[in-house]
DNA sequence: CCTGGGGCAGCCG
DNA sequence: ACGGCTGCCCCAG
């Protein structure tokens, strides 16, 4: 059973488009719950539906890739096929930020 | 680059 | 209900 947090911060994260990131902190913000973050983190690493809704867009807010539960490898890989510049371990988070209020 | 402290939902005993 | 972890974090130093 989902909590009410869990599926917000999933139904979120499912609205990033390919070729798109966001942070932990920008997805907790766009929850009306700016210091979630590490919550967020939270939901996404214990993640059930891997496959179902995408949680490889969502980056640490420095750009760098953070954690994945296959692999930082598999994730930056994911990212560069999706088209996101990944440079160094970090993702060009000024030209490919997703803005929530898209939505 | 690496700490240390802050922060918070969820899980488990 | 309660307290103590844990974790795909953040930020200042």
């Amino acid at each position: 059973m989902m909590s009410d947090f869990e599926s917000r911060v999933l139904e979120l994260v499912s609205n990033i488009p390919e070729g798109k990131v966001s942070t932990y902190s920008g997805v907790a913000r766009a929850l009306g719950e700016p210091r979630s973050y590490r919550a967020v983190g939270n939901v996404l690493a214990n993640n059930p539906l891997l496959g179902e809704v995408l949680c490889h867009r969502v980056v640490r807010s420095d750009g760098s890739i953070g954690g994945y539960i296959e692999g930082r490898e598999e994730k930056m890989r994911l990212l560069v096929e999706e088209g996101v510049e990944v440079r160094n371990g970090k993702v060009n988070l000024e030209e490919h930020m997703f803005d929530f209020s898209e939505v």
